[in-house]
RNA sequence: GGAAGGAUGCCGGAGUGGACGAACGGGACAGUCUCGAAAACUGUUGAGGUCUUCUGGGCCUCCGUGGGUUCGAAUCCCACUCCUUCCGCCA
């Protein structure tokens, strides 16, 4: 959520930052909001004022009774249940309003960065850093796309996933399996020098689910488990940002580094028929993903920290690689500012994404309700909260398929994935 | 899945309808004492909202969550969630 008290106070500063998203319904939305917290305000102090003369009167209807004048104290309790009625009739009002306002908030995304570069789709996304180890021209072996490399190879059975799952999932088997597992191991290795790694639940509640930002507006995108109202987690994002929700933290707790590997799982509502072959989207896929809670003024540092983790890993094995920047008419609801690693596939002939780093400022820590105090100091503060992928395992596994293809037609396994894959050094040429 | 018990502030723990934002103890912080420290003593010590004539003050809310009863609820009623123990089942 922005910060309502922002909006109020500096409503023509958020309604600049927010046009830079390219949305009029949601330059609408921002005065609905403040439309309706103004009225309200309005019925609150009216409803306070009222529960103000209730407590009074309650107060001396009870000093009365103790005192044995029962009729002062009747003729008090029949003017506080008026009272009480008209109280009931602003309170339901109150929070009708209060409601409205909420929902408007829960819908209305995060204020981007000032330094965040602005455009109106992905095609305005620069290049800030690469592209690397990308080459004037790809030989024959490496233009052949991995669905069609590693079926043949016996390492990609997607044809049985979707007898066993239907449509767009994906199955890896022998050393294609050994593959997705070691690229995860690799991954949580890798940052293990600064991040607890957690094994979090993969179903959450609503609660948790809103937190981050995927309810209410994304509903259609996850894969609910109505009958236990759980929710299937798209990413490790969620249950790890909301695993200090609630919470007062202290500021010398912070950053506080974690990352998980957990399968994830998306109904690609809007994306069927897109990239149905291969590994390059499914509705089940394995990420490793590293996330910083931290105080505002140490989420600038932290973002260009989690962005070098990711692109040290990608560039440890061996792929070219270039990094974007998401300009404000591409960014997600929740973003304040992020980055995109993406990975140059030959067979494919595209890069693709393979990480997204983003620092979500205030706006999921507000939902979650995570906050920090500094020693000393009264009352408490929002955290903000970072995420990015460490390594979105299918993609990368791609990549890994068509760049490391051998003339041959086996697929050599970059070197920091070999002490995870057996005494493997590459997956061999079909027979 | 069945049964019983429980959920109160930073922690422990009282409180079963009237001045309770909450006794008491511990912790933490500040002060007194001291060369300094310990001990002792004194004081302070939750969060959120809203208004304001704003280095302050007023009012409202919060005792697991959501409803209800009442002039008035931590306290009574209903539902739910979570925890503990026992039984059953189980990777």
């Amino acid at each position: 959520m922005i910060d309502l008290r922002l909006l109020r106070t500096q409503p023509e500063r958020v309604r600049t930052a927010m046009a830079r998203r390219g949305s009029a319904e949601l330059l609408a939305q921002l005065d609905e909001t403040l439309h309706l917290d103004e009225r309200a305000r309005e019925i609150v102090a009216r409803r306070d004022a009222i529960r103000a003369r209730v407590n009074d009167l309650s107060k001396q209807v009870g000093q009365l009774r103790k005192a044995g004048d029962a009729n002062a104290a009747e003729s008090l309790q029949a003017e506080s249940r008026i009272l009480g009625d008209e109280e009931k009739g602003l309170a339901a009002e109150y929070d009708d309003v209060q409601g409205a306002v909420r929902d408007l908030l829960l819908r209305i995304p995060n204020v981007p960065h000032d330094e965040a570069p602005d455009g109106t789709s992905d095609h305005d996304n620069p290049v800030v850093k690469g592209p690397f180890g990308l080459l004037d021209d790809y030989p024959a072996h490496q233009r052949v796309p991995h669905w069609e490399t590693a079926t043949a190879l016996g390492v990609l059975d997607n044809e049985r996933a979707t007898k066993i799952s239907g449509a767009m999932f994906t199955m890896q088997r022998g050393l294609g399996a050994t593959l997705s597992r070691a690229l995860c191991q690799y991954a949580l290795d890798t940052n293990a020098d600064a991040f607890e790694e957690i094994r979090p639940p993969s179903l959450v509640t609503t609660a948790t689910l809103t937190a981050t930002g995927q309810l209410p507006k994304f509903a259609d995108d996850a894969y609910a488990i109505e009958r236990d109202d759980l929710w299937c987690i798209p990413t490790a994002e969620v249950p790890l940002t909301s695993l200090y929700g609630g919470e007062v933290l202290d500021e010398a707790q912070l950053p506080i580094r974690m990352m998980a590997y957990t399968p994830c799982y998306r109904r690609e509502a809007g994306s069927a028929g897109r990239d149905t072959r291969g590994m390059l989207r499914a509705h089940e896929f394995d990420k490793v993903e590293i996330l910083a809670v931290t105080t505002p003024a140490q989420g600038a540092e932290m973002l260009i920290e989690l962005r070098d983790r990711a692109e040290r890993l990608i560039s440890g094995l061996e792929l070219p690689y270039r990094i974007i920047e998401i300009c404000t008419g591409d960014m997600g609801q929740s973003h304040h500012r992020s980055f995109d690693l993406e990975v140059y596939a030959p067979g494919c002939d595209n890069w693709l994404e393979v990480s997204s780093v983003s620092w979500f400022s205030d706006y999921q820590a507000r939902r979650a309700d995570i906050r920090y105090r500094t020693a000393g100091e009264k009352g408490t503060q929002i955290a903000n909260t970072l995420n990015g992928s460490a390594l979105a395992v299918p993609r990368v596994w791609a990549a890994i398929m068509e760049n490391h293809r051998q003339p041959d037609g086996s697929v050599s396994i970059p070197t920091a994935l070999r002490p995870y894959m057996r005494g493997a050094t590459s997956i061999p040429a079909a027979s």
